[in-house]
DNA sequence: CTGAAAGCGCTAACAC
DNA sequence: GTGTTAGCGCTTTCAG
């Protein structure tokens, strides 16, 4: 059923019917509204959204792509990504636009789609700085990333991010005041969000006047699936120097105090395990897991509130926006 | 950069340029084919997505909605459909389709992004039987549910789901092979994919000439997030009576698994726990989770496959496709 | 082999 | 108030 076919019953122009369904009243007298109204009802009309964007040069269409991440599988798997585009997708439809989700690391592919819908704004997850300059050549729209950095000086950008460096250092402090010395970091590489929280972790000790040595303080986990198991059990066998490690995110925290029951090393008692993010599983494993908590919905919503606000002109804070993390103390961090 | 622009670029008309677009190389001479091409690569072109499904009469696009199930939170939060998602997304992709994702329960709105969208096709997550008919009355393009169930003489419509029959009972005669005769079924609802699995469970037993006791053999779960603890709870005192418990899925299993410990009762020691799905926690968890394996990118393909199967014409097979499930022997279930 | 013209469904000046 | 008309960017007859 289109605008055309309506008018047609009802012996009037489309202009008409395409006034009074896009509310445009004033130019309609009340008994024309009514019986144009009446007949959309009847005829149950719904507008070609495309022929509308085409007419009106935009398309309501928020993209949201995954650079994929090295190393890494389908970047979906994870209860951070999953919940990031649940939230992502309400918030999107609430304020009026449609989502396009697309994974990819072509940054050819991804042009050809941004340009072909006519994508009104992006929001990234997992970017790649490579591809990133030359997003920021090819398209000059509006776009929103998460969890990364900003150069200067790059236009019409934005990013929310954590508070990773409070977060990272709060933990630390706590490790520091249940009596711990010898802490570990943990994690799969020393770049973006993770070389933040390593060195809010560094700053942390060394406020406290301890050692800061990269050598002694960090261990380096193989993320490749095969290799995984092998740095869990390298881990194993260093541990007796230390009290405590602090993994850089919950997942590596809870593998890791599996490792440790299969090696007969008991948590917390033997050795305290701290996390970061605060996922499902924390509260899921047992010791059930201190860790930092952040807000993934939040992250999500945020994101799409940054890039709608924008798209509108109603914009007035910064780029870059942090959001605060917590300090959740459960049984996986013992007093000594 | 338009067709229209790169054809007086050129001095030749638009349908020249459309044509070799296209491929239509039969009906335009070599020359100027080189020509073209040159100065789409040139200039860029990309073309108009939006302007060619309206000429077309098609969008490439489908659709991918989450009927919200009830007494859940945001359905995206679990691993499951974020593994689905990603799957699915990637399948569409190589497919030459786009992918819009849409969470609603309101057969309304899914209508009205239905048809405003032309979309061609639809796959459905967590379907509810409600609105389920009115979709088919209303939404006439073929429509592939995951983890349904059809009924009888419903045109165009497709279900991939799993063998859950066969899983459990895989997984209830492998428990009583390991000597347990007193076993608990504990799901959340006994609809569905679990009504399935429950009943598979039943038979089972009654194979062996076990009580199929529902009374006795059953014990419901309290999925709000606040009542949830307190039936764990009643199950861990309950539970004296019973050497093993067999979950519905994995999430409940490793959940149990954490209370039976809170409770000072060891698994697989005092009790053995067996789940279904085989999530990534699984594995992660201690004792690791003996499990019904099952493959979820699998799901998400074979759904995306038989979709642009259909679409296209060369779909022969069933209605139904039903994938196999494995029996995932770890350490949570012990022999007795 | 190439081009003119109509049309996909809708919007937006601009007349009447 | 209501209708006419010209596009939006592309495809697709149908002539030449």
């Amino acid at each position: 059923m289109t605008i055309k076919e309506i008018a047609d019953k009802l012996g009037v122009s489309s202009t008409t019917v395409s006034n009074v369904i896009r509310g445009k009243d004033k130019q309609v007298s009340p008994a024309m509204k009514k019986k144009v109204q009446a007949a959309l009802k009847e005829f149950n009309y719904t507008p070609n959204i495309g022929a509308v964007n085409l007419a009106r040069k935009r398309s309501k269409i928020i993209g949201i792509i995954f650079f994929q991440m090295v190393n890494t599988e389908n970047g979906l798997q994870d209860p951070f990504a999953a919940e990031l585009i649940g939230s992502i997708e309400e918030t999107i439809r609430q304020a009026g636009y449609y989502m396009m989700l697309y994974i990819s690391d072509s940054i050819t592919e991804i042009m050809y789609w941004l340009t072909g819908w006519n994508m009104e704004g992006l929001i990234v997850l997992g970017s790649s700085p490579v591809s990133r300059k030359e997003l920021q050549e090819r398209f000059h729209k509006p776009v929103v990333f998460i969890d990364s950095f900003l150069s200067s000086g790059e236009q019409n950008h934005y990013n929310v991010g954590l508070d990773d460096r409070g977060g990272a250092h709060d933990m630390t402090r706590y490790l520091l005041e249940q009596g711990h010395r010898k802490i570990l970091f943990a994690a799969d590489n020393l770049t973006n969000v993770d070389a933040v929280r390593y060195n809010a972790f560094r700053s942390a000790m060394k406020d406290f006047g301890l050692n800061t040595d990269k050598e002694d303080n960090f261990f380096l986990l193989e993320p490749q699936p095969d290799k995984l198991q092998k740095s869990m059990d390298t881990l194993c066998e260093k541990i007796t120097s230390y009290t405590a490690v602090f993994c850089a995110s919950d997942y590596y925290a809870v593998k890791l105090i599996g490792s440790f029951q299969d090696h007969g090393i008991r948590v917390p008692d033997d050795v305290s395990v701290a996390g970061f993010d605060d996922n499902y599983i924390a509260e899921l494993c047992r010791p059930r897991l201190t860790t930092v908590h952040q807000d993934v919905s939040l992250k999500g919503s945020t994101a799409v509130r940054i890039l709608t606000a924008v798209l509108e002109g109603r914009y007035n804070s910064g780029q870059e926006v942090l959001l605060p993390t917590k300090l959740i103390i459960r049984d996986s961090v013992r007093r000594i």
